[in-house]
DNA sequence: GTCTATATTACGATAGAC
DNA sequence: GTCTATCGTAATATAGAC
């Protein structure tokens, strides 16, 4: 771990991110120091303000990056016509996402409260944004007919809190494979708002 | 807050208690200091160790106290016949439960990872103990016929996290009655495993 | 039972040498 | 770009007076 002198720029920014997002998935934001991420990177604390202005940057970069990726790849997925379709997408979209970044997942849940004022306002306005998505799939169906929803909202946080609970319990290589949770989710997904 | 000196164990020993529930709520374990648990009960840092012998151990007590409720509290509910019924007793008991607890709830989904190996093998027992009470639900009512459940443990966590995600948006006095949210939450719950 | 005082350790962040 | 060294602050926990 431990490293002599030298310039590593282009390597090393990454590796702090990497270290910060791997650290504070596990211990927590505020029981991770400065110095424990210089070292798991192998470099000394001082060295980190050369890739962040502080610890505080560093975790919203970290929260700030994976919610603008969620968003991106939501929105660049295909989308079909019907409701329903669209309901089973974003099911087997968000399942994967997230399953695929089980650090950054944790994180965007658990260390809002460790963000600043300012960063709060634009991370949740990201989760706004993320959970409309949602919503209006919601709405289109109620108009069309094929979901009977009293309440777009609370359906939404609903399904989402049911999906995002997959990354506490899934383990890849377990009783099932991802495929299967997808399907199981689906089907209840579907069900719980379908006419 | 501030007094002088003086006699209060009584008192104080709640209060102790209290002041951590809340502030662990807000800033998280590892961001409170045994000072300012001190400062908001009105005594110094060194009077606490009359209550507590460390600060794990004041987590511990506040999640075990919390999940033991939990379950004596369901344990103590009437218990209907038809799976369908204790289905729809159980969405209303997490729901109510929880929504009067938002702090241990918060405490209790948050700060897992900050107990020790020991404290965190007990509270996950509990846990446990805890989905198997719907999950026993489920296999009754897919052994009756009523339930369309393929994964009796995968609806028992879908449920779960989908009730428990009521806590993150659900505030008294707002757009919705609990009595409207536990409505919404039985329908969506009993249609997503009914066959 | 609470106080003051303190031992010991660690924190975030910065300065200046190389 | 990274190092060593350090500033100023705050942490948990304990000791002994009242």
């Amino acid at each position: 771990m431990a490293r002599t002198q030298g310039s590593h720029s282009d390597i090393t920014g990454p590796r702090v991110r990497e270290a910060a997002l791997s650290l504070f998935a596990r211990h927590g934001y505020a029981a991770v120091s400065m110095r424990k991420i210089a070292a798991e990177v192998g470099v000394q604390a001082g060295a980190l303000y050369n890739y962040t202005p502080d610890k505080q940057s560093l975790l919203f970069d970290l929260m700030n990056t994976h919610m603008q990726e969620l968003l991106a790849s939501w929105k660049a997925q295909p989308k079909r016509p019907d409701p329903l379709d669209q309901l089973e997408d974003f099911t087997r979209f968000h399942i994967r996402f997230h399953s695929k970044r089980p650090d950054e997942v944790f994180i965007a849940y658990m260390e809002l409260r460790n963000l600043s004022e300012e960063n709060y306002r634009k991370i949740s306005a990201l989760r706004d944004l993320y959970e409309t998505q949602i919503e209006d799939v919601f709405r289109e169906g109620i108009r069309s007919g094929v979901f009977d929803v009293v309440d777009p909202k609370v359906a939404s946080m609903a399904v989402i809190a049911m999906l995002t609970g997959v990354n506490t319990w899934f383990r890849e290589g377990g009783r099932l494979s991802l495929p299967d949770v997808e399907n199981l989710y689906c089907d209840m997904v579907r069900r719980s708002v379908s006419a």
